[in-house]
DNA sequence: AGGTGCAATGTAACCGTTTACATTGCAATA
DNA sequence: TATTGCAATGTAAACGGTTACATTGCACCT
């Protein structure tokens, strides 16, 4: 296996040349670089990155926590940021926070063995804890979460208030709809909440009042789905339609009406938000609201590269990018009025 | 941040012993074990893994290369994998090969940079070319591939065979159908390859001829299924159950289905092969076959971290794991005899 | 008591690359 | 011509571990 030594004793120049011309240092005449890159050609020299990376203190490769659970979003995310990274020479690392408890000490030693350049971290929310060991490393890194409340922090996330105040005000405004319940996602999660403030600023703002009954806290499970979407449909006086914070919930509703033996929409109608691959084929396709998750997966790799690159991140404004959403209108939902 | 130069300074010993203690060499005393250990832990030591890998010249990270391709299978697989190196303190490197030209690029430098201490390389075949990079890598690899017939490597697999088997003899036996087609996927796919043999295998174990527009090749998209499925279902004699080689054409001959106004499973059956998380919610629910994605990550990974522990692979006999697949009979077959 | 063997520890080379600093040699200048 | 300055290249230290080899010292044997 060549190294820089003996590339530097075939083309007789020493090793620094070599690694200047291999590095494209200014410095070294075009005459000289040429010469080197023909012999390291000849010998078929790879770098040794770990070398390189030891020698420099610094790595090309980006981590891209995850947490535990397997999700749909996940290919399509790790595409976009593999993608995004291998243009620039970086590689990715896939680090699956295995129970959410380890989550800290993971990261806290993947933090500050070397091993990475950079992280983009996907968390439902930002802890005390969590924050406390953000405030210790050194490594740039660029958070996918939900909530932009984050202030100090570069956030990339979908634009759930647009979308869950789209899909509400779409509910109401063009169908017709007046009474209309929420199933949250967990309440810790900031996706989640900010999906539960967008509903209930549409509704305020179209004048729609909300009974306290008709909100419902979930999980984003499906199981969750059926068991609040069957109390929602047993009240007396019941909502004509809900609008589920997942896709994953809406498919529990489905579930619910069934059971109940009620029509979607005619008798209930459902809303969800992700577009999960799922939701165009259930009967009746699902109305709901897609975002571009590979996109996300981009921005955040792009963000996170350009920080590694120009270290002048500290005192800057930290950057705060949404993704677009985009209302999915199917036939879970119709026009009433 | 403290390296073992900071601790051998604290303990009062070399930093050779600090070295041996932490690697929890037999050769150091108990005493001494735990003073090192004791400085380590109040110095909040990390150890730097990329010097580590560097003095040591192996890596404990394990690239996972992916097609191109999008797939709700990955992050099941990536979740298996990741688990299994997780364990085992490794970490999991997932690469995907951007362009399928490029896959060869990719691989013979990142195989030879020093950079993984193993591989496991997901490929629909193995190419003359791929072998040749394969032979001259010196890191140990695994194969996750259809095809059991690459017969010098470890290959992880599912067993491709058994479940189309399985399936078309349920078919023919279970429901009695006699008239069954086969859309194939792509003819260079090892997968797609070892299900038509089952196919064929089971058709004629049963005594039933298949007539040779019965079987048609697609490419594993839903189009494609659309497709051939039209043509299928259009034949003056057309079969009574269509096998789609995996259940993203067999969607594609629901779309078929609906625009020729055929029922399914009155006027047509179908089955598919993946289980993919939508199949259950079409309706009706798919007929198919499942493997356990999770489970393919995880024996891959143990079998090349096995692989990396014991350096004696060359010589052994090629390991070759099959996942095991289960029929899943759902409403889009019924019994008609 | 002196020698032997071995367990515990220490010393220093080494891994491949980068880079601060030193050196060289040539062109421009006085 | 001697001096200066700078561009090109060279030398060697440094990065943080691991490990071959050297050393130490103690227990045991004769």
């Amino acid at each position: 296996m060549p190294n820089i030594k003996e590339i530097a004793r075939k083309a007789k120049v020493s090793v620094a040349t070599v690694s200047r011309a291999l590095n494209d240092d200014p410095k070294v005449t075009e005459e000289t670089k040429q010469l080197v890159l023909k012999v390291a050609t000849e010998l078929n020299y790879k770098p040794n990155i770990v070398a390189r990376n030891f020698a420099k203190k610094t790595s090309n490769i980006i981590g891209l926590i995850l947490p535990d659970i397997t999700d749909e979003f996940f290919s399509e995310l790790i595409k976009g940021v593999d993608e995004v990274t291998y243009q620039h020479n970086f590689f990715t690392m896939v680090i699956s926070s295995h129970r959410y408890l380890q989550l800290e000490n993971t990261l806290s030693s993947v933090l500050r063995n070397g091993l990475l350049g950079g992280l983009i971290l996907l968390v439902p929310n930002i802890s005390a804890t969590l924050k406390n060991i953000l405030a210790q490393t050194k490594i740039p890194f660029v958070i996918i979460s939900g909530g932009m409340s984050t202030t100090n922090y570069d956030v990339v996330s979908v634009d759930n208030y647009q979308g869950a105040f789209d899909l509400t005000n779409y509910l109401i405004k063009k169908c017709g709809y007046s009474k209309i319940a929420h199933i949250t996602g967990p309440s810790d999660n900031d996706d989640a909440k900010i999906r539960v403030k967008a509903f209930k600023d549409a509704c305020l703002e179209n004048k729609i009042t909300v009974p306290k009954n008709f909100i419902v806290e979930g999980d984003f499970t499906r199981e969750s789905g059926l068991r609040l979407g069957m109390e929602l449909m047993s009240l007396k006086n019941k909502p004509e339609v809900i609008f589920a914070a997942n896709d994953m919930m809406a498919l529990g509703c489905y579930d619910a009406a069934f059971k109940k033996g009620l029509h979607i929409p005619d008798d209930i109608a459902v809303a969800g938000f992700d577009d999960i691959f799922v939701s165009q084929y259930l009967n009746p396709p699902l109305t709901t609201v897609r975002a571009q998750i590979e996109d996300e997966g981009k921005r955040a790799a792009e963000l996170l590269i350009e920080k590694i690159k120009s270290k002048i991140s500290v005192n800057n404004q930290p950057k705060k990018i949404k993704i677009a959403t985009e209302l999915v209108i199917r036939n879970s939902t119709k026009i009433i009025k």
